[in-house]
DNA sequence: TCCTTCTATCGTAAAACGACGATAAATTTA
DNA sequence: TAAATTTATCGTCGTTTTACGATAGAAGGA
């Protein structure tokens, strides 16, 4: 007898979204255009280039890697942070199947 | 002597922002695939799919109008959606580059 | 041990989001 | 003119987001 409505969507779509969510916010994409021109770098490197606070460059870091696009690794005292490149390629194919990159077999050099 | 703190990124990564904010509902991603897969619909076609109330489809219609992604055009008594090919190609771009699909002359047939 | 450094987390407040029902507006149909 | 149809907008309510300062925790160095 549950009622629960029933969307048309599957979980990919929810996954698109996730992805996309994680890049709604300019910051969050700075962050991530940071991180990949270089093999990453420390909280306290990204810190320095946002004229915010730390609590709240810390708070997007975590929603990235929460999302799954970076990844956090302890080195004390410090942490590094740098993309998640198994996830990344996936948002990647996902966008660009979603905009219709992907198509069909395109072939090249026709 | 404004204090206003300059944030390092511009107006390109505000503007992918705004487009993966309209993606970041798996609603809307599903309702621009739904509109990707024809030549557009009526609202009511769109209400049909979704279990949910016509004023909170109404909403992320009009969501994904102001981020530029679809684009309405009045037939009375009804109003017919489509994407925005001009834009979702630009977006398309954007997030190929910010993914690296291009990045640099990529010689195919390699 | 004590202090410093670096980062995460907590608590909070303002704003934005997402859903709904009700209603308005515009046009067609009866 | 009256009624029906279709969609947008309004008001509301609960949740989530985003920012901040304060503080906790973990490790290194004095």
């Amino acid at each position: 007898m549950s009622n629960t409505p029933v969307f048309p969507y599957t979980e990919k779509e929810e996954k698109l979204a996730r992805y996309a969510k994680a890049l709604s916010h300019p910051v969050r994409v700075y962050i991530l255009q940071f991180l990949d021109s270089q093999q990453g770098c420390y909280v306290g490197n990204i810190v320095e280039e946002l004229p915010m606070a730390q609590s709240s460059v810390s708070q997007h870091l975590k929603e990235l890697k929460d999302a799954g696009l970076i990844q956090g690794t302890v080195t004390p005292p410090r942490v590094k942070y740098c993309i998640d490149r198994q996830n990344w390629e996936e948002a990647r194919v996902m966008f660009a199947f979603f905009f219709g990159n992907i198509r069909e077999e395109e072939s090249c050099c026709d």
